[in-house]
RNA sequence: GUGGGCGUAGCUCAGGGGUAGAGCGCCAGAUUGUGGUUCUGGAUGUCGCGGGUUCAAAUCCCGUCGUCCACCCCA
């Protein structure tokens, strides 16, 4: 056993193979789907000043409040490693001014909250994330939940939910907290103990406490839309039957509540049973923020992909299927040839065979049973005999069939292009 | 920040005061130029770390670090 000093920090692991190959497949395929809908990557600084995050997020959150690894460089200033991606993105965005409009960005990498880690919770995690920059739009937040599910699609990712909900415009939101408080009051007593401090903090998480006296309690509530402008119910409904026309299974929730102040209009989530009490997937929603005077608008979501690796691992994959394998693996079975083997594997790399043999000089029997583990499908041996006839001993590992070859046929057969 | 479970070989784990174990993996052999199956043999550990109790601690106690799960909250 290791000595505890080198241990990784706590909630933050390395991602070795085979799970790196689940991750590198994971990633080409969300950037191709995303290639699709015209998205191009930004690649934001994961150390901001700290401002950014509250003015984005919101003072009040739990995020800025307690979750953020926060400290002070040399220079004294107050920066903080990113707890998400939007913020970012925002700064990016509130920089390209009036063009800014029809924008569509991803962003791909580590964000950092020092929370305690449990199921589909580390400190340093992974997200996936998109911004499509510009006013409210029905349509841009329909196709948004939609290329999501292509992305889940691609990934060969079964049994997830799109759970969807609106939070209505900045003044909805104001109506809605007192709305609800009101309506809450007289049964305060019947509350769980989080839920009567919620009530004054954050009203809209009573609505999805996990105890069964406040499900109660929240189910006999009336819906939030009940609260909000006309114009706001119906931007929720032109989402959702714009869903329905594009084929996209979609379930409205009235309890759906998300926490990031940014949020106005239509907020959603996808969940997949199995994951534990941390089931979303991914979250998103349309926001507005704004920022150094300048309003940025635009719809988006954020994937845990650490999430998306549990469900593909429980579905059974572990990336090995995806590992690399060499073709070819050189064996050498006299110390003669030791160079002139290493000569070959370097002409066959040079060419593009991924190649591998076994610098240590070990016995044949050990050099072919490492050419089987590393899963090649074809052995090159070359010894004494091979030296003085200058052929190759070229094996098919699949069917142990094995002939003598010379160059030009070695390459034909292993599929070397000319030189 | 709160509560609970768990740290023993590379991996999965058994052992709960008296000289450290299994399976898998790894290494080497099975008439010397061939892998996968089989057989035989072998190596490996400060029993996470630090302190305490004891004649004696992997085992009991305290602390600490890590891990897992849940709460809070979130992707």
């Amino acid at each position: 056993m290791g000595s505890v000093r080198f241990q990784p920090l706590q909630g933050m692991s390395d991602i070795a193979s085979p799970e790196v190959f689940l991750w590198q497949a994971l990633e080409r395929k969300a950037r191709e789907t995303l290639r699709i809908y015209g998205y191009r990557e930004l690649r934001t600084p994961i150390l901001e000043r700290t401002p950014l995050f509250i003015r984005s997020m919101g003072e009040a959150t739990d995020v800025v409040q307690k979750e953020m690894y926060r400290f002070e460089d040399r220079g004294g200033r107050d920066i903080a490693l990113r707890p998400e991606g939007t913020a970012g993105a925002m700064r990016y965005a509130a920089g390209l001014g009036p063009n800014a409009t029809g924008e569509r960005l991803y962003y791909l990498g580590p964000m950092f909250r020092c929370e305690r880690p449990q199921a589909g919770r580390k400190r340093q995690f992974h997200q996936l994330g998109t911004e499509a920059l510009g006013p409210p739009l029905p349509a841009a937040d329909a196709e948004c939940i939609a290329m999501q599910v292509q992305i889940l699609a691609a990934w060969g990712l079964g049994g997830s939910e799109v759970k969807i909900n609106t939070r209505g415009t900045p003044e909805d939101q104001v109506a809605v907290a007192s709305g609800l408080r009101e309506a809450l009051r007289p049964v305060e007593g019947q509350l769980c103990e989080d839920c009567r401090r919620r009530l004054d903090m954050n009203v809209l998480r009573v609505l999805d406490c996990k105890k069964a006296g406040c499900r109660e309690r929240a189910a006999a509530l009336p819906p939030i839309t009940d609260f909000m402008a006309q114009a706001s119910r119906e931007y929720l409904d032109e989402v959702l039957r714009l869903l329905e026309r594009l084929n996209i299974l979609a379930t409205q929730d009235p309890g759906l509540v998300r926490g990031i102040d940014y949020y106005a209009h239509t907020v959603w989530e996808i969940v997949h049973s199995g994951l534990g009490a941390q089931d979303a997937l991914s979250g998103g929603g349309r926001y507005r923020i704004e920022l150094e005077g300048a309003v940025v608008e635009g719809v988006g979501f954020a994937m845990g992909l650490e999430r998306v690796v549990a469900v593909l691992q429980a579905q059974g994959q572990t990336g090995e299927e995806a590992a690399d394998r060499p073709r070819v693996w050189i064996v050498t079975q006299h110390p003669s040839a030791f160079e002139e083997n290493l000569l070959l594997a370097q002409t066959l790399r040079l060419r593009g065979v991924a190649c591998g043999m076994d610098l240590a000089q070990r016995s044949l029997k050990a050099q072919m049973r490492a050419a089987n583990r590393a899963g090649a499908a074809w052995v090159v041996v070359r010894g004494e005999a091979e030296m003085t006839s200058g052929t190759f001993a070229l094996k098919e590992m699949a069917t142990g069939q094995q002939q003598e070859v010379e160059m030009p046929e070695l390459m034909e057969r292993l599929e070397v292009l000319p030189a």
